[in-house]
DNA sequence: TAACGTTGTTAAAACGTTTTAACGGCATCG
DNA sequence: CGATGCCGTTAAAACGTTTTAACAACGTTA
């Protein structure tokens, strides 16, 4: 009765293989491998053999002699409070699966690494061959664990160190559709809304969007909110400027997150969104399809990123050294009711 | 300028730490993986050896020798015209996304194979000790195949063959949940809609629809769709419904990407939900939550699955017989407007 | 005091694959 | 006709780790 779950008494090995199959183990490689040629006939007795005795090669061994795992790995170093929740690791979730479906085409599988409180001892013991890194800040943990394996990054966002190929998600061109957007909606008093951590991505948002407002005549403002404190930061903090500037008619906080907590926070506040208050985030996620009313977001093409910042790095890994990364189209508005025109 | 680039001259190995440390290969392993005891001292030289000269573990050669890959996989094999879309495999992400840092906290990563065309190519080329199944079908193409490689299996959703572990999704109560809830709100005459795969689930959702609609007099009526046809199949089958069933006013499709269909095919017909007719589906994902109206759907306490499936196959791994794989609490109603009463 | 278990260490074996160097045979090119 | 190169194959080496068997030294138990 314990058949079904007993442990086989000896894995079947390419030995096993060429023996029934009356040939050297060097030549049935050769003929799973396809390095080199073998004969027809021959091949069809080793994929028989292969057949009867059920082989499945071992991955450690043949990574061992390769120096391949067949895997990458995609991380992300989110805050848990700002990457969990309701939206579930959404955006790297969203990566994820695309990069996936990518790299299995070409016989690679993708690990996953959420965040976790211990990077390091998740790097010791995780197999892979590169690494997609979501968004990652400039003093990324991670970062200086993957140099230290010497395994081929890519990021996705923009590059925290020079030479590191990226896929760009367009920071710049994000924060001006967003913060024109505003403008034209008819806001006036909108600040906006960051996180307090070394993100390229805030940097870029926050020149932005001081540049567009100074050239425009108005007064920039910018709030900083620890993202690990999640959605009850981003609403103690509108509160706190509705208490400043009673005239506040927008928040631009791209960190979803961050988003909702400004929603409840102006719901606490008693504002009407968007009658008195425009609210725009920048990733169309979970949480800003599901807000009410639903946030005003961004189409970063997520998809196509993780798609091209995977080949790159499949690429990388098999040698190449300027992986051909396309430029992404440029972010489009994905217009909601937050900010409605009147 | 290449610098950066270029790969490493040698890899840094055991040997190398050891001759540092000045002992021998076996003890830098045991100080390692702590397996043996090894003085302080000696240790203390050693982490410094491993620290100055960078060593990081080979993941393939620690693998070959324990007969561990290190990870586990996450399978699923809906088909992609449902899985994929708007939803972006969200069932299978959200698992995904819980059972990665679950599999993490103990040391093991979870590789991701989200359904693809060639099988046997992904699972030939992709290293795990073990393997999650999400809602497997009898006659999934993963089951064979893993059932080759002799390693330990968890399903989620339903056992498709008897004796293998599954974390159980409840399909019974859930259809009770979901049948009774429209019988509730009013409804008299909803056809259930279902995939016409082999599933446990379809099978179990059917049989508890025809039961309580027989005693509650109601004359039950089963479409079944093929799912790869997504949401326009969901469209016409509902269409056609309408024509023969005009009195129809309720639909119980607890496939989402069945259920979008069967919102616009009422659309289509100039139906109005909730008013005319209730929708209630199962996955209360992307899709369920952002159609308009947003649809009632069931908590399936998909995370504690994960979790919990997650730990009992980890056991498994590890030689644990029988895994101590407690249920999970009831589905729960999560009411939205689709179903409102008026 | 003899037997025994524990600690700390090592040399050598083992894991299963791919690659290398080599070989004979055969065709092609000068 | 000799040199060259490709085809098909093999034996042996190599990949880097963990485990095994063994040993010395030391306490503890009988």
């Amino acid at each position: 009765m314990t058949e079904t779950t007993k442990r086989p008494e000896k894995r079947v090995t390419v030995i096993d293989v060429a023996r029934a199959a009356q040939v050297s183990p060097g030549t049935v490689s050769n003929a799973i491998n396809g390095k080199r040629p073998v004969d027809s006939e021959t091949r069809a007795r080793i994929e028989k053999a292969i057949a009867t005795l059920g082989y499945v090669p071992n991955m450690a061994a043949r990574g061992m002699r390769t120096g391949r795992a067949g895997t990458i790995a995609l991380f992300s170093s989110m805050p848990t409070a700002v990457a969990a929740g309701a939206s579930k690791l959404g955006f790297m979730m969203e990566i994820a699966a695309s990069a996936a479906q990518v790299a299995l085409r070409r016989n690679v599988a993708l690990v996953l690494v959420p965040p976790i409180a211990a990077p390091a001892d998740a790097l010791r013991n995780v197999p892979f061959d590169g690494a997609l890194l979501v968004e990652p800040a400039e003093d990324d943990p991670f970062l200086d664990l993957l140099s230290a394996r010497a395994v081929p990054v890519v990021g996705i966002g923009a590059a925290p160190r020079a030479g590191m190929p990226c896929i760009d998600l367009h920071y710049r061109a994000t924060a001006k559709l967003l913060t024109e957007h505003l403008l034209s909606a008819g806001s006036r008093s909108f600040p906006l809304v960051i996180g307090t951590s070394a993100r390229q991505y805030y940097r870029e948002f926050e020149e932005m969007y001081c540049t567009i407002l100074a050239s425009a005549g108005l007064v920039p403002r910018v709030i900083r909110v620890d993202e690990a404190h999640g959605e009850e930061a981003g609403a103690a903090a509108v509160e706190a400027r509705l208490a400043e500037d009673p005239a506040l008619d927008g928040v631009l906080v791209p960190v979803d997150a961050l988003a909702t907590g400004v929603m409840a926070g102006l719901r606490a506040a008693g504002r009407n969104v968007p009658r008195d208050v425009r609210v725009v985030t920048r990733y169309d996620g979970l949480r800003a399809r599901t807000e009410t009313p639903p946030l005003t977001a961004v189409d970063l093409h997520l998809e196509e990123a993780a798609e091209r910042g995977t080949l790159a790095l499949l690429d990388m890994i098999e040698g190449a050294e300027t992986p051909p990364v396309r430029l992404l189209p440029e972010p489009a508005l994905v217009l909601r009711a937050s900010s409605a025109p009147e």
